[in-house]
DNA sequence: CAGGATCCAGCATGATACTG
DNA sequence: CAGTATCATGCTGGATCCTG
């Protein structure tokens, strides 16, 4: 990805195209995060004072953003209840639930290789 | 990951410090340049310059960086030849290896879902 | 060729305050 | 409660120059 080279034909554009916009959203995805968010969502429906305390650390305003981003990209689906306090609910929709499976791999492989890693920082510290 | 809630015991301070270690990894390898890296170097070895045209728009700097880090983490081998000029090339470990599958597994989900996503952007920025 | 060091612009992020 | 706006700032990352 991001490694091909085009010439000018208008065939080529397209995939020029194509190739820039998978660049593009590889760079939205590939963020702490939006896959912590993603990660936190599961297959549950969380408001956002939930994902809020659910994933620790994040400020008001990267979890908005992120939000966003998402929603704007179809992995999040927003819903908003029309009640007094505001009740509004986030849910992975099925590109988010997909793209969720590939992150539980991650995870998984952090885990599997936590001490690996560890260890190698600690050799490469000395 | 991140999102559990521990107490004051011996062991409950062992299961911080992974828990917080996992944390690092993610951000280190949750970063667009370090994936582009990887999946880059896939299966081969690759010299430093040659990572340099691979990855297209990275900065001399940003190759460096991430590849300590990579090595740091014992993602990626470094093995320098000591002629001149210098010969250094980059190979991925066997975790390093893992982690690339399942990065390619992101990058199948981006190419899958590209349509759906360009589609609700639009939606979304109307 | 590989890569370290430095300088600096610009963006990302956090804190804070305000609205419906 | 959820969200926007504004401001201060610290860090990221690019450009450049230098070395073995």
């Amino acid at each position: 990805m991001g490694t091909k080279q085009f010439g000018g034909s208008p065939e080529d554009a397209d995939l020029r195209r194509a190739d820039s916009l998978a660049r593009e959203i590889f760079s939205d995805v590939a963020n702490k995060w939006a896959l912590l968010i993603i990660e936190a969502l599961g297959e549950r429906t969380l408001r956002f004072s939930e994902l809020r305390n659910e994933i620790e650390g994040i400020s008001h305003k990267m979890l908005t953003q992120n939000l966003r981003m998402l929603e704007r990209n179809g992995l999040v689906e927003r819903t908003v209840h029309p009640v007094v306090p505001p009740r509004v609910e986030y849910t992975l929709t099925e590109p988010g639930q997909a793209l969720r499976v590939t992150i539980d791999g991650l995870c998984d492989w952090t885990q599997r290789y936590l001490g690996h890693i560890e260890t190698s920082r600690h050799r490469f510290d000395a």
